[in-house]
RNA sequence: CGGAGUGUAGCGCAGUCUGGUAGCGCACCUGGUUUGGGACCAGGGGGUCGAAGGUUCGAGUCCUUUCACUCCGACCA
């Protein structure tokens, strides 16, 4: 009681007693805009790594980003549900992942000495849950999502909202009959849902192919919000409209370079004499030739459940560079780390000049596809100082994968077209899963004919936490974040310019009673500062319009600023309601 | 995980080398002036200097240990 009493209807749109503090200086280890003014313009705060209070401002953007992924998917027929953020380990020992998912999968004990671990994604869970009541066919397809809290201990968590420890997630998960029905009701129709919900968010994104990561599963898809700071590198072609992340791009192989007339490549096969030429630079230059006719060698050592460790090798055309991500999914390690020159030695291997020629039978290795059945080309011969010549690939055998991480100017695979990088941050992901979870948790149903059957599932997952990163990302300039309308704290705010001058309070006091009559978000700034002082802050702020209540009430005028433009509008006192109405939309 | 660095007032920092009563800017409080692009004057409050131990008459400063945080890298032999 005694708390109602003191809040006022309306006083947490009064910035004079708002709880919504600005700051002129921003954390010394912010770099980018977004972690900048989220700080700066007091919508979080910074309170461990990877750690952040929301503040009211903040929280209000995070709940409009909330409440337009949940109406779109609730209209699209899936239901909240929310489950427990501590979850008992047996879980995820029953499906594997309590060692497959390493050190990000924060453990602990009770006091009881039971085991849990803070939900990172919740497979596990939401799979426990439908097998406990879905037990047929006629119950299917179903696609049930939270929004919550997830832990992940990054190794290097940074740039404040984009990779955070502790950070709120839209997953969901869907379970189907076959896997027609995955890919058409769960799979297409959340890609059809989640570009409704980046839309509506005033974002400008791109829909590509992705590697599957930990979670698993076949084919997936990443939802990028294009914008220069992206962790994320993406591919994307000029000519068609072909989009991957750099982890999943395929391209048309390389072309040999062109030959100047009458040379043709030769080589006489055997073992070449190589002092000291141990780099791909080093090779081109001694046998005057280019990087095309060689193959690169890349040692890594492979992490596997359990502690197990091994080393790999995988090679590469010498124009080529891994990607390490499809060099780790080639060999289903768990992780890739860097392997010393030591370690090689150990292993009878002769760094600067390993090639897949001639290898000890019990080294693990990887020959990028491209190579399949090319010939005349130059390998390390696993020989101090000899490289081997005219080396022959076959064209068949289990040891090839696609390994090669595409550069710009490579040919796309579906047009020929030319490819490009460009940076993006991953907002949204979707996965088709199959029966990856569903079998080994033994979540089944009985089909038409009575038979047992494991779901067939798919996952999708939207950061909304970092959504808030990515927009402003997205949207800002040096004054500070541009909110779209749709996510901003605000619809408008109103300065009153001078608070001693009682014309400008009263007809800010009455704009702002107008406005909340009309249920436009308004914030009016009636601090006992200065005008400078304010429209800085409002600025910092980001929101999408500011009616200045000011001197020119003389004139019986206010102004209407537009955030973006910063241009000012001047509009007379009686048209100032419906202008905005029309404004604001 | 490897490398580098930082912990001093709510925030941003100086002081540490060369030990001797803890400082500056922003923010905050009081009073006054000012009021359209982050005002000014005067006064004021706020710190177990990340933690523990040691050296010393005396430690923010030197030594040891530890914790936390940040940045860079994790890429071709």
């Amino acid at each position: 009681m005694l708390i109602q009493k003191n809040i006022k209807k309306d006083s947490f749109m009064r910035f004079s007693n708002s709880f919504i503090y600005t700051s002129k200086e921003a954390p010394s280890d912010a770099t980018l805009p977004s972690h900048i003014y989220l700080i700066r313009g007091g919508f979080i705060q910074g309170i461990g790594a990877g750690l952040y209070n929301f503040l009211p401002l903040g929280k209000r953007v995070l709940e409009k980003v909330r409440a337009i992924a949940k109406e779109e998917l609730d209209s699209a027929g899936c239901q909240e549900v929310e489950l427990s953020f501590v979850t008992p380990s047996e879980l995820w020992m029953e499906s594997g992942r309590f060692e497959k998912y390493g050190k990000e999968l924060l453990r602990f004990k009770d006091r009881k000495d039971a085991e849990f671990v803070l939900g990172p994604t919740h497979e596990e869970m939401m799979v426990n849950l439908v097998r406990q009541y879905v037990k047929s066919y006629k119950q299917l397809p179903l696609n049930l999502y939270q929004i919550k809290t997830k832990f992940r201990d990054e190794i290097r968590p940074r740039f404040g909202l984009m990779r955070g420890r502790e950070f709120l997630m839209k997953d969901g998960y869907s379970f189907h009959k076959d896997e027609a029905d995955m890919v058409e009701n769960g799979f297409n129709k959340m890609k059809d849902t989640y570009s409704k919900i980046f839309t509506r968010l005033g974002l400008d994104f791109r829909i590509v192919d992705a590697d599957s990561g930990a979670i698993g599963g076949s084919g997936s898809k990443e939802f990028m919000v294009l914008a220069d700071s992206g962790e994320d590198t993406i591919v994307v072609c000029k000519s068609c409209d072909y989009a991957a992340n750099i982890e999943a791009a395929k391209r048309s192989p390389t072309k040999a370079p062109i030959a100047k007339e009458g040379e043709e490549v030769e080589m006489t096969p055997g073992l070449f004499n190589t002092p000291n030429i141990s780099t791909i630079e080093d090779l081109c230059k001694f046998f005057h030739i280019d990087a095309y006719y060689t193959i690169k060698a890349v040692a890594k050592k492979a992490l596997y459940d359990d502690g197990v460790e091994k080393l790999v090798l995988f090679f590469v055309r010498g124009d080529s560079d891994l990607e390490e991500t499809k060099a780790c999914n080639s060999v289903e390690a768990n992780e890739l780390i860097d392997i010393s020159e030591e370690e090689l030695i150990e292993a009878g291997l002769v760094p600067g000049f390993m090639g897949p020629i001639g290898l000890q039978e019990d080294i693990i290795y990887k020959i990028d596809s491209e190579l399949k059945g090319q010939k005349t080309l130059i390998a390390g011969a696993n020989k101090k100082d000899y490289h081997a010549i005219d080396v022959q690939i076959p064209d068949y055998g289990a040891f090839f994968a696609d390994l090669v991480a595409v550069s710009e100017g490579d040919c796309c695979s579906s047009c020929g077209g030319s490819l490009y990088h460009t940076k993006g941050i991953e907002v949204g992901h979707i996965f088709q899963l199959g029966t990856k979870y569903s079998e080994p948790l033994k979540a089944e149903f009985l089909d038409e004919n009575g038979k047992r059957q494991p779901f067939v599932m798919g996952t999708y997952g939207i950061g909304i936490s970092r959504l808030l990163a990515a927009i402003i990302e997205q949207n800002h300039d040096e004054r500070g974040p541009i909110w779209t309308k749709a996510t901003a704290p605000f619809d408008i705010e109103i300065i009153v310019s001078n608070i001693k001058k009682d014309d400008e309070l009263n007809l800010g006091d009455k704009l702002y009673s107008q406005l909340k009559e009309l249920n436009i978000e308004t914030l009016i700034d009636d601090r006992k500062e200065r005008f400078g002082f304010k429209i800085k802050d409002y600025e910092l702020l980001g929101i999408p319009y500011c009616i200045i209540v000011g001197k020119k009430i003389a004139d019986g005028l206010v102004e209407i600023v537009d955030r973006r433009s910063l241009e000012k509008e001047e509009i007379s006192i009686d048209q100032v309601v419906s202008r905005v109405k029309e404004l604001v939309g």
